[in-house]
Parts: structure tokens; C-alpha cells; sequence
RNA sequence: GGUGGGGUUCCCGAGUGGCCAAAGGGAUCAGACUGUAAAUCUGACGCGCAAGCUUCGGUGGUUCGAAUCCACCUCCCACCA
């Protein structure tokens, strides 16, 4: 029997990541001994976001404390939408498209969890290998007759898309809940998994699995549920003026993603510390206190950033976000080495590369899309926010060619004080 | 299938023949102040240097002139069956 770590549940509360769960006492008693444990992953999209990532880490603390998690992928779900607490039916995407965003979600979820040959190994499951071959009729009739459709109109994640004037629901998301109830019931079954996580919004199809699995195999189950993270200033975590922040550094690259949590506000960065770093309760502590202490800018957004970005991106990811990050906000532009400015290239700092023999600066804002439009641009320029190589330029005619910049290559791009994009002349 | 109500610029939401590129709010962006914060203030926010051009679910029409009127189509919602 693998030893267990019995002060789990008070290391999650201690961070905040419990919202809600069943029984208390008795899931306690219930994580003394090695368990498995899974949380769902549907495809709506062709990577994870950061929005997964609480639930990810939380997968990995419990391997750490010596239970099985297993990782679902949700070949089936994710073809019909779950519709908890969103205001509108969703299209359904091409099952094509499906299928291969679930490939990649399986490859990202791998990373965050372990697979060896203890007993308490990770596994990644797709629950469309146990939905897929299942009829209608069965469907309906040893499943579907488990739930009340009273009860489940009375579920808040449906109710206030119910009651919400000027949209409804189909049956296709109605059943949504049913068919996350079934995975549960049936990984109870396949492996003997007896807890469900999810975020706080999971909540209604977790409880609704749990009766499910007690209705058909007569064993009890027990659902926790984590905070959905928020924003002291009320905007939606994990978006920025760019997009969305994807676990993908194809999507969002290590240093965008470094840049992200170091913009966190003071307001909500130790919480972050809490969430998203495996820090101990005594070291977030102190860096809290000394930050107090300490007059000017807190360390705790860099600390942050940087455990994080190797939790996503490993050590090489984050030793690239740094290299960009260092040049970029400390380092003299102009002292910068051709070799140094090859590397920033390399490590995926915003790029681009041109043939034209001179462009003018409207153009070049255009172009890296650093600016919509040529009247933004334009703007950008008399704002006095774009500078080149680290002077500011606020002439609107002003024109550039390979000459011009640094080691007759290189000119780096700047609009505002964050966003910048290395410009490369083609010899 | 029937009846009624809707689809406005990123979002919400005004606008029911010219004064409408379209109120207001939110979001976003830039500048100042700062710590690559917060708060605050200023400005921008369809495209175009401009003249002007392209938008209000789609297509056609009425009109000197349409987001606004008409026809058809399409999508959404509610109720009834």
C-alpha cells in the first residue's frame, strides 16, 4: 500500500482550493488510504487554457499524496457542450475536429501528472471509448431513468439559463449532465475511482454522477469541487488584451505566458501563490511579508511567473521567457549582441521578418501587428507610444530600412509600454 | 405546425424615414503618474492623411434619401399544439 499523505485536504483548504465537497468527514476518512480520483477535460478547442490549470495541479497534488488520478478526456462530452452556467447554446463542432483536439489535450494533460509503474500511476481516459458503443435504448433505459427531470431543472448551472429571457436550451445540452454522470458511475466501475474534482461550476454533474453511481453499483462517491479564480478587479481571469492564455506555447509563447502572471495585480498574486505554485504555506508567507516590508515593487509577481512558467513550460521554456523578458524591460536594447537578438528570435519573442529594402514606421506597426490600422498607428505614433530600437519616434512619416537598425538587421518594435516585436530584414 | 417577440458596431443596449458611423454603459488601447501595479486624470475606440467610403441577420424592393417602410429568406426566443 502506498503511503499516504493525510494532510492533503488541510493543504488544499489552506490554499483555498476547495469551493465545496460531499460529506467532509467522511471523504477525510475516505483519502486515509491510496484512492483514485479523476477530473474532466472536454475539447473545446485545440489546447488547454489556463483555466484548466488549477484542476491540473490539483490532479498533481493528489498524486503527490499518494492517490491515482486519472485524467479525462472528453472524446464524448465534448461533442455535445456542457451547458453549466453558460448563457447560451453552443454550436457543435465537426466530430473531425473533435477528435483531434483530443489528441492534443491528452498530450497536454500527460504533462502534469505521472506515469510510472507505482500503483498510484496517472492514466488518461477518453470516455468516448465507453459511450461510443452504447445504444439509445440502453442509454435510456439503464441510465436515463436514473434521473429526475425535475430534479436536474432545479440544478443552478441549467436554472439561470432557463429562466434567462431570449434563450433556452436543447436536449442535447439538457443531457449533458447525464452523460458526465454516466463517466463517473463507469470509471467506478473500471477502476474503482470514488472521487471526482472539477471546478466549482462542475458541481450540479458531479453530485449528479455521484447518484448515479450509487444508484447503480450502491457505493458511495464523493465530489470536491475548486474555486473558480477570480480577479479582484472583476475581469475574467486568463484573458488579456491579446486573447486567451493557452497552455500551448505554440498558441501563447513562454514568454507571453511568463508576462502574463507577472502583470498579476498585488491585489490577487499571493492568492496565485496559493493556487498555482507548490510553494509551502511558510515561504509564500514570508515572500507576503517582505513585499509588506519592502518599498516599491513586490517580488511575489516574479516569483509567480516563474514557478509557474516551469511548471508549464519546464526549465528551458522559462529560461527563454526570462532571456526575452531581461533584454526587453532591463537591458540597454543598443548593447545588445546580434547573437543575443538571434536568441530572442529563437526563444519566440514576437517576430517577423521582411524583404521590402524600406518600410515606413506606419507599415512596420501594421505589419507586426502592433497596430489595427494605419489610423492607429498613426495615433500610437502621436500618442508618443512607439519607439524603435529604444528611442522614441513620433514622427508619423517617419521610414526605416535594414541600415537603420541594430547590427544592420534588427529593429525592436515597441507600442505602449509591454508590447514589442522583433523586426528582421532578409539580407 | 400555429401565434407572438426578436437578430444594431467587441459585449450589453438606445435608435422606428434625413440632424446616424449610429446615444449610453462596459470592455479594450494610448498618454501622464508609477513598480512592466492599483487608483486617478486626459485622449482614442468601423476604414481612410483627407475628400470620402463601407456597416445595423441575408436578398430584393419602395423612396430624392432606409438601421428605420415593404416582400421573401434565414437564425433565435416564448407560448400553444
Amino acid at each position: 500500500m502506498t503511503a499516504v499523505d493525510t494532510n492533503l485536504l488541510a493543504d488544499l483548504q489552506m490554499r483555498g482550493l476547495v469551493n465545496q465537497m460531499t460529506s467532509p468527514e467522511d471523504l477525510a476518512q475516505h483519502l486515509e488510504q491510496s484512492r483514485v480520483l479523476y477530473c474532466g477535460f472536454d475539447p473545446t478547442a485545440d489546447s488547454l487554457h489556463i483555466g484548466s490549470l488549477v484542476p491540473l495541479l490539483v490532479l498533481r497534488r493528489f498524486q503527490q499524496a499518494g492517490h491515482k488520478p486519472l485524467a479525462l478526456v472528453g472524446g464524448a462530452t465534448g461533442m455535445i457542450g456542457d451547458p453549466s452556467f453558460k448563457a447560451q447554446e453552443r454550436k457543435l463542432n465537426t466530430v473531425d475536429i473533435i477528435n483531434q483536439w483530443v489528441d492534443r489535450l491528452k498530450a497536454q494533460v500527460s504533462a502534469f501528472i505521472e506515469f510510472n509503474d507505482q500503483p498510484h500511476s496517472a492514466e488518461v481516459v477518453n470516455n468516448y471509448d465507453w459511450t461510443k458503443d452504447v445504444d439509445v435504448l440502453t442509454f435510456l433505459r439503464d441510465v436515463g431513468k436514473h434521473f429526475s427531470v425535475s430534479a436536474m431543472i432545479q440544478k443552478e448551472s441549467v436554472k439561470q439559463r432557463l429562466d434567462r429571457d431570449g434563450e433556452g436550451i436543447s436536449f442535447t445540452e439538457f443531457a449533458y449532465m447525464i452523460l458526465q454522470s454516466f463517466d463517473f458511475s463507469e470509471l467506478y466501475k473500471q477502476y474503482h475511482c470514488s472521487l471526482q474534482i472539477g471546478g466549482s461550476d462542475q458541481w450540479g454533474n458531479i453530485t449528479g454522477g455521484i447518484d448515479l453511481t450509487r444508484r447503480q453499483h450502491r457505493a458511495q462517491v464523493f465530489g470536491l469541487t475548486l474555486p473558480l479564480v477570480t480577479k479582484s478587479d472583476g475581469t475574467k481571469f486568463g484573458k488579456t488584451e491579446s486573447g486567451t492564455i493557452w497552455l500551448d506555447a505554440k498558441k501563447t509563447s513562454q514568454y507571453a505566458f511568463y508576462q502574463f502572471w507577472i502583470n498579476s495585480a498585488d491585489a490577487d498574486v499571493y492568492q496565485f501563490l496559493r493556487y498555482f505554485t507548490f510553494l509551502s504555506e511558510t515561504q509564500m508567507v514570508a515572500i507576503e511579508e517582505q513585499d509588506k516590508a519592502a518599498q516599491g515593487r513586490p517580488q511575489a509577481q516574479g516569483v509567480l511567473a516563474t514557478e509557474v512558467t516551469r511548471l508549464v513550460h519546464g526549465e528551458e521554456g522559462l529560461q527563454a521567457a526570462l532571456r526575452i523578458t531581461e533584454a526587453l524591460f532591463s537591458g540597454q536594447l543598443s548593447q545588445l549582441t546580434s547573437g543575443d537578438l538571434q536568441q530572442l528570435y529563437l526563444d519566440g519573442m514576437p517576430a517577423s521578418t521582411t524583404c521590402e529594402s524600406e518600410l515606413t514606421l506606419v507599415q512596420m506597426l501594421v505589419d507586426s501587428g502592433l497596430a489595427k490600422s494605419n489610423k492607429m498607428a498613426r495615433e500610437f505614433i502621436g500618442n508618443n507610444a512607439v519607439s524603435i530600437n529604444g528611442e522614441k519616434v513620433s514622427d508619423v512619416d517617419a521610414v526605416f530600412n535594414s541600415t537603420s537598425g541594430l547590427h544592420k538587421e534588427f529593429h525592436v518594435i515597441k507600442r505602449g509600454k509591454k508590447l514589442f516585436h522583433l523586426l528582421r530584414w532578409q539580407a
